[in-house]
DNA sequence: TTAGGGTTAG
């Protein structure tokens, strides 16, 4: 069991099948750091960083942490870094890192300590861990471009890109997801045009995710044809890249059935609806005063089972006000 | 070998 202790809890960790991996863990003669670390991970990959948090605490005098385990730890304490727990934990962990020296002696520590505060809202302080590292990564840079885009740093999110790229280091899709992020949060489409430009030379455009950026830069700058040939030219795409076109479509003003048509698109080509596609599809269907294809959408909604959101809610009710049918309001408000 | 960056809506 020792032998094999460590690779099964991480394994049924990651599966998601949390208690057979906490079982195996308590069976274990010979516990030691990898297998409790496989059991946090497990965790905070299904966003239970609470619960995460409490096993680091129940389980540390029983194996020999070593700093991976406290990377981990940082990222449990992200995943509710917007909760009180999760703020106090991170800062706590962030005073034990800088009484033992943990923070200089790997890079890694600094990253999570950069997300970690980033995800706390505390830019200030993600800015200092950041400043005070004499290594930094690719990783570092990454973490510290997307926190201060995530804090609507926009403008300090592109000098920091800049920044990077003047060090001589080459950008990933993540910079790049964050720096056109910001372009697109600043309207200034001749940054993210050049960025794509980049991003281009780089083969990074290849990336999905890249791409579902580009997209998003191009509908909320207005340029729905730009955001439309994008689209037409990606090898790849996904459920994100469907949705962001469809609320492209829906802002542009074009007529209904535009934004119904690329839908149903969506769907032949396999793709289940989720809130974001509903939420952007009944935004431009509330503008009709005919209920029948608001009938239609209300149906797929229960079908694909997202009827229980307030966003959705909220959202079929302001299509059968506007429609006058009454009962179907009160049919979900009951 | 376990970890630290990301895109859609609101």
């Amino acid at each position: 069991m020792s032998m094999w202790g460590s690779a099964l809890v991480g394994g049924f960790s990651r599966l998601g099948s949390f208690d057979h991996a906490r079982k195996i863990f308590e069976q274990m003669t010979a516990r030691n750091a990898v297998s409790m670390n496989g059991l946090m991970v497990g965790l905070v990959r299904q966003k239970r960083g609470e619960e995460a948090v409490e096993v680091f605490k129940e389980t540390r005098h029983l194996v020999d942490i070593n700093i991976d385990s406290y990377v981990i730890l940082l990222s449990a304490c992200a995943e509710f870094a917007l909760l009180d727990g999760g703020r106090r934990k991170g800062r706590e962990v962030h005073g034990h890192a800088i009484r033992t020296g943990l923070n200089d002696a790997k890079v890694s520590v600094g990253n999570g300590l950069i997300n970690m505060y980033a995800k706390c809202g505390d830019i200030d302080h993600a800015r200092s861990v950041f400043g005070l590292m004499v290594d930094k990564d690719l990783v570092s840079w990454n973490s510290m471009i997307s926190g201060l885009d995530q804090n609507k740093c926009f403008e300090d999110a592109v000098k920091s890109y800049n920044s990077m790229r003047k060090s001589g280091l080459i950008p990933s899709n993540f910079a790049l997801i964050s720096v056109l992020s910001s372009c697109a949060s600043l309207g200034c489409i001749l940054l993210g045009q050049q960025t794509h430009g980049e991003g281009i030379k780089l083969g990074l455009d290849l990336d999905v995710s890249v791409s579902n950026t580009l997209l998003a830069l191009y509908a909320e700058t207005g340029r729905l044809a730009e955001c439309q040939k994008v689209f037409s030219w990606m090898l790849e795409r996904d459920q994100v890249s469907w949705n962001t076109v469809i609320g492209a479509v829906a802002d542009s003003g074009a007529s209904v059935s535009e934004a119904v048509e690329v839908f149903l698109e969506m769907m032949r080509a396999g793709w289940s609806p989720n809130r974001v596609t509903f939420i952007n599809l009944l935004a431009t269907v509330s503008s009709l005063s005919t209920s029948k294809l608001i009938h239609q959408i209300h149906a797929l909604i229960l079908k694909y089972n997202v009827k229980d959101d307030n966003a959705i809610e909220n959202a079929l009710l302001a299509c059968y006000g506007k429609s006058g049918e009454m009962e179907n309001c009160e049919e979900i408000f009951f």
